[in-house]
DNA sequence: TAATTTCCGAGTAAATTACTTGGTAATGAG
DNA sequence: CTCATTACCAAGTAATTTACTCGGAAATTA
């Protein structure tokens, strides 16, 4: 699993669009505004999303851009796989002449280890996401809407 | 939480430091050679991991590496975060004019899925992967030391 | 003393990120 | 029908990050 910068703008604007796409399409322009994202690096990202009919665009006025499928249906996993495209981190995948010692024991973790981070978050949907919004909204008032986590506690 | 290939260093390194280490220090060059990885890309992945005290190193011939704490108290986030620092993604922490509108709920949703991806590699400890690997030396021949993982499922 | 190893900093090619520019194609509003 | 609006597309690029090379210095052991 890769969790970029790229694969943040893309959850990003999924989000963005599950949450504003109830009534009609999202345009990008728009998605641009709110989340601060350029134009082109939006249709880059959308490309890659329609690619894997995440997303669904409609051309001329009134257009844009709704999820290709239901919010429930569109993981986490999905988004970024999208996006950041699935490389093969160790070289030996289980084949090559790694095959003895430590070494390939090491390699064996990491991907299992890696194949559950990819299992957890193709277990979180956007729709999973939009109904925790759902419930924050009702429970906070919605011009005190502040982000509550301790940033420093995760950095040691 | 970002996990970068960087990252996807240091916890393999890591990792094969946990593994290698029972007797006495592991050289960097002794990991170079495991993983492929340059000498000075580990030199400079181990001063991060180093000021984290995720490691302690040990100069002179018969020198090398050691872990810093038990490997039960060094979790995949420490390790990540030692040499990929966080950096906050959406830039307006709840504080700036960001607070109304779906916008900052789009922000806060990714705040809360990012701090949980977080937790989630904080749980995961060096010695779960090294006890997860013990288990799996035992249980399998040796040399069919295969790594048994469906790529393709998880494109889709 | 010499070999070994960590430790350190500067420099760099390659890749990736995020963006700009300049379009074309479809479509709805007037 | 026309035009504004929108998705769609491709080429290029500055900035950043990755992964590495080089050339050392400091500590430590044989």
């Amino acid at each position: 699993m890769r969790l970029s910068t790229k694969g943040r703008y893309a959850v990003t604007a999924m989000l963005d669009l599950a949450l504003n796409g109830v009534k009609g399409p999202v345009t990008l322009a728009e998605i641009s505004e709110n989340q601060g994202i350029s134009l082109s690096y939006l249709e880059q990202l959308f490309a890659a999303l329609r690619s894997k009919e995440l997303v669904r665009g409609v051309r001329g006025p009134g257009g844009g851009y709704y999820l290709g499928k239901s919010a429930d249906d569109i993981s986490i996993a999905n988004i970024i796989c999208a996006v950041d495209e699935w490389v093969e981190f160790t070289r030996c995948g289980g084949r090559q002449n790694c095959s003895r010692g430590s070494r390939c024991l090491t390699h064996s973790l990491w991907d299992d280890l890696s194949a559950e981070i990819f299992d957890f978050l193709a277990n979180i949907s956007l729709g999973d996401l939009v109904r925790r919004g759902a419930k924050e909204a009702e429970s906070k008032p919605p011009a005190l809407n502040v982000v509550a986590n301790g940033e420093d506690s995760r950095a040691a």
